[in-house]
DNA sequence: TGTACATCAGTGAACGCGCGTTCACTGATGTAC
DNA sequence: TGTACATCAGTGAACGCGCGTTCACTGATGTAC
């Protein structure tokens, strides 16, 4: 007999499962409920919409993400190897997060979720870097930033399919910083 | 009174025109005909099923892109310069063409589709990059090359939504492959 | 200790809706004689 | 030139289905007296 509490971390879980097969569109209340072994009704216990469910699933995964990294870069001055310890918390987390792909590719780009609480999260990610790349001496850090945010997205999905870390990939990223 | 060939062309237009507004879990069939102003039925003439229209939304786009990259880096021997003409045509070309969002990111996770002719031709046009990448001397050309390619759908992505092309972001492309 | 009531997570049948797909049909155009 | 037939893009009503959401209800637990 699980408590409130974990029923609801069980809806997330079984979310983060299913739409890492089916994406963010595929996602359906019949089958995270299914998965999760729960009534239909149970879900609107536990979220107004189908909507308030994917943002709370985006919310979850962002917030691991960020945890991980605050700690990782704790103490450190901004400049280059602050930024590369980000990207690595950053994928350390994500492989073993259910779901990265479509969370960190496809909620992009998915309208039933209104792109702001979202959007917002992947901002304050990226804006870290800012500051790192100004004190390494880079002009455009805005826009080095968010390509910086997209090669570290696209090494999690790559990383989460392979199922382990792709040093040749983290290589890569450690050599355009510049490290 | 269109032919059989302008009826085609014009619902894939309205495939491309909605999916940037629904995403691609949002389109629908009946979305389409509407947009394109033809009945239901006229769709199954076309295309056997959606997957099969999603399929040759994605085979146009990536036609139009190839074809552009092709002519700009014809003659060119492989190295720095012909790979950044690489991402330069691609850029171009995206810019012009409605739904590149989804086709170029949300492709990749949705299975309704299924993923095999779309995947091939990503890494099609990735797999040009490696020669340059080898003959720039770079080890883990495999990786870079899919890590630029990452970096170059994320421009064209945020060139799509400025609505023009963005000089800052291909700097910082540019400088990253150490042109 | 026993009884009455409040709380609240969980239930599942029922709803209206839009979906993808089918299919018998229409009507314009081209071809044969 | 006129008639008969074939072709084929286009039509739209109809289908069964799974969707998201609602709601009256259950039943376990905690609290008051």
């Amino acid at each position: 007999m699980p408590g409130a509490l974990q029923t609801r971390e069980a809806l997330l879980d079984a979310g983060a499962a299913l739409v890492e097969q089916h994406g963010l569109g595929g996602l359906s209340v019949n089958m995270v409920v299914a998965q999760a072994g729960v009534a239909k009704g149970t879900f609107y216990v536990h979220f107004k919409d189908r909507a308030t469910f994917v943002d709370a699933m985006h919310k979850r995964f962002h917030g691991r993400v960020q945890a991980a990294v605050d700690e990782a870069v704790q103490g450190l001055e901004p400049g280059a190897e602050r930024i590369f310890r980000s990207t690595e918390a950053y994928l350390d987390v994500s492989i073993a997060n259910r779901g990265v792909k479509a969370l960190s590719l496809e909620a992009r780009s998915d309208p039933t979720v209104q792109g702001g609480p979202m959007a917002a999260r992947r901002e304050r990610l990226a804006a870290a870097g800012v500051a790192d790349l100004k004190a390494m001496g880079w002009e455009d850090a805005e826009a080095a930033a968010q390509l910086i945010a997209a090669m570290t997205r696209e090494i999690s999905v790559l990383e989460f399919d392979a199922g382990c870390p792709l040093p040749a990939s983290r290589r890569v990223l450690r050599r355009f910083l510049g490290i």
